[in-house]
DNA sequence: TGAAATGTTGGGGCG
DNA sequence: ACGCCCCAACATTTC
C-alpha cells in the first residue's frame, strides 16, 4: 500500500507564498502533490484563442514548476473537465485528501460541490480555505445577521473586524520538505489545450511603497503610473491579499478602501446571486435600453468621437487593461449616453480584461448603471469633457491611445452630450416610475 | 467615486 | 457718498 498523498489543487491562488490551503496541505501529515487543471468548461467559453489570461496562467505555471523543482517536487498539470480529471487522478494516485482555496463564483461553487461529492464518495476529504479575500461572505454582516448593501457601513464593520482578528499569514515556504517528491512533470503546451501564446505585459507582482503612499492623490490620473497595477495578480493569486492589505493598512487608507470594495462585491455576489443576470435593484430592468448594435460596435472599437472614452476602449483592446477612472467614464457613457444595457458592456470587459473578476466587474457595471448596491444614482452622468479636463488636463492619456486625435480622420461625437444627458434622465425616470 | 440649474452674496464700476 | 447693476464666486437644489 503506497503512502497516501494530499493534493493541493491550485485555482486562482497561483503562488507558493502565504497560501492558506497549501500551508494546511503541507501540514496535513501526507506528502503534497501540487495540481493545476486547465478547466475545459471555462476554456471552451473563451472565443479568442489568443487569450492573454491563458498565456498569463501558463507562464505562471512555468514559474511555479521551476520553484517546486528546487525541493524536488513537480506540479501536475491536467487539461479537461475537473470531474473527469479527478476520476482519472483517483485511479492513478492513492489520495487521502484534497485541499483548495475557496472560489465564490457561481460556476466555481457548483464545480466544487460536485468535486466534493465525488471525493467524499471515495472516502477522501475535500477541504477549502479562505485565501482570496480578507473577509468572506458571512464574516462582515449587520448585527442582525443580514448582509450589507451599502459600502460605508460595510467598510466600518470590516475595519472593526480587522482590528479584532488581524490579517494572519500562512508561511507555506517553511514546509516545502513535505511536498511529494517526483521527477519534473512536463506541462502540456498551450497548443495542446487549444490556445496560442500571446505576449503578456504585466507589472511584476510586487508592491511599490511610493505608489501606495501617494495612491489617494495620483490614482485618478490615467496618464500617471499612480495605481498599484495589482488587479491581475489579485485575480490569479500571484500575490497574497493579506500582504497587500497589510501594506495598505500601513500606508494608505484610500487604497485599503479599494481592497474593501473587493470583499464587498464578493459578498454581494454571494448573497444576491441574481445580480449575475439581473439588476440588483429590480426596477432598473424596466429601462427601455436603445441597444443600438452599431453604436455598441463604435464604443467597443474606441470610435465614439469622445477622446477620453475612445482612449480607454483602445487601451483595453490593445493591452487587456484600463485605468479605473476611465473604466467609470466609459461605463457611464455606454449606459447613459448611448442607453445600452450594462450587461453588454460587462460582457465586453469580461472578454478583454486581464484582471477580469466576475464579482468586481459586475459590481462596477451595476454601480455605473445606477442599478447596483450603493450605486451611483441614475442622474449622476459623467461629462466626458469635464472628466478629461479634471483628470487628463494635458491630454497625455488621450494622445497616448489616440494618435490621430486632432486629425481630420478622428470621428465626430457619436451623440451630443446635452441631448444624451436629457434623454438618459427621461428614460431612466420613466422606467423607475413605471416599475415603482 | 457628478453635473447642471438655480440661488445667494459681495466687491467694484458707474452714474 | 450712495444706490444700482453686473457678475464672479460660492452655495444649494435638482436631476
Amino acid at each position: 500500500m503506497p503512502s497516501l498523498l494530499t493534493v493541493h489543487w491550485f485555482r486562482r491562488d497561483l503562488r507558493l507564498h502565504d497560501n492558506a490551503a497549501l500551508y494546511h496541505a503541507l501540514n496535513s501529515g501526507m506528502p503534497v502533490l501540487p495540481l493545476f487543471i486547465f478547466d475545459a468548461c471555462i476554456l471552451e467559453d473563451l472565443q479568442n484563442k489568443e487569450d492573454q489570461r491563458v498565456s498569463f496562467i501558463y507562464e505562471t505555471l512555468a514559474v511555479l514548476q521551476t520553484h517546486l523543482g528546487e525541493p524536488g517536487s513537480s506540479l501536475l498539470v491536467m487539461h479537461g473537465e475537473p470531474l473527469q480529471c479527478f476520476r482519472q487522478l483517483l485511479g492513478q494516485y492513492a489520495i487521502g485528501a484534497v485541499y483548495a482555496n475557496g472560489d465564490y463564483e457561481p460556476y466555481a461553487t457548483a464545480r466544487d460541490t460536485a468535486i466534493g461529492n465525488l471525493l467524499r464518495a471515495s472516502g477522501i476529504e475535500f477541504h477549502t480555505f479562505k485565501d482570496h479575500v480578507i473577509f468572506e461572505k458571512d464574516e462582515v454582516v449587520k448585527d442582525n445577521g443580514e448582509p450589507y448593501t451599502i459600502f460605508t457601513p460595510y467598510s466600518r464593520k470590516w475595519k472593526q473586524r480587522l482590528t479584532a482578528s488581524g490579517l494572519g499569514n500562512y508561511p507555506s515556504e517553511k514546509f516545502f520538505h513535505n511536498l511529494h517528491r517526483s521527477p519534473a512533470l512536463s506541462l502540456p503546451s498551450l497548443g495542446d489545450i487549444g490556445f496560442t501564446h500571446t505576449p503578456v505585459r504585466v507589472t511584476p507582482p510586487t508592491t511599490n511603497d511610493a505608489i501606495m503612499t501617494n495612491y489617494h492623490s495620483t490614482r485618478d490620473f490615467p496618464a500617471l503610473e499612480g495605481t498599484t497595477r495589482l488587479s491581475v495578480h489579485l485575480r490569479f493569486g500571484t500575490v497574497s491579499i493579506r500582504d497587500i492589505a497589510a501594506r495598505a493598512l500601513e500606508l494608505n487608507e484610500v487604497l485599503l478602501n479599494e481592497l474593501i470594495w473587493r470583499d464587498f462585491y464578493q459578498a454581494v455576489l454571494w448573497h444576491f446571486p441574481h445580480v449575475v443576470s439581473q439588476s440588483f435593484k429590480k426596477e432598473y430592468d424596466n429601462i427601455a435600453w436603445r441597444n443600438d448594435p452599431a453604436e455598441f460596435d463604435r464604443w467597443c472599437a474606441g470610435e465614439t468621437g469622445y477622446p477620453i472614452v475612445d482612449a480607454g476602449m483602445r487601451q483595453l483592446s490593445q493591452t487587456g487593461y484600463m485605468h479605473n477612472r476611465v473604466r467609470m467614464i466609459v461605463a457611464s457613457f455606454l449606459c447613459k449616453h448611448l442607453l445600452i444595457d450594462w450587461r453588454w458592456g460587462e460582457a465586453w470587459f469580461a472578454r478583454l480584461l486581464l484582471d477580469f473578476d466576475l464579482a468586481a466587474n459586475n459590481g462596477g457595471w451595476q454601480w455605473a448603471a445606477g442599478c447596483g448596491c450603493d450605486a451611483a444614482p441614475y442622474f449622476r452622468i459623467f461629462n466626458p469633457a469635464l472628466q478629461t479636463a479634471r483628470y487628463d488636463p494635458n491630454m497625455a492619456y488621450v494622445r497616448r491611445w489616440i494618435p490621430e486625435f486632432e486629425s481630420p480622420g478622428y470621428p465626430r461625437p457619436i451623440v451630443d452630450h446635452a441631448m444624451a444627458r436629457q434623454r438618459c434622465i427621461a428614460t431612466f425616470k420613466k422606467a423607475l416610475i413605471k416599475g415603482g
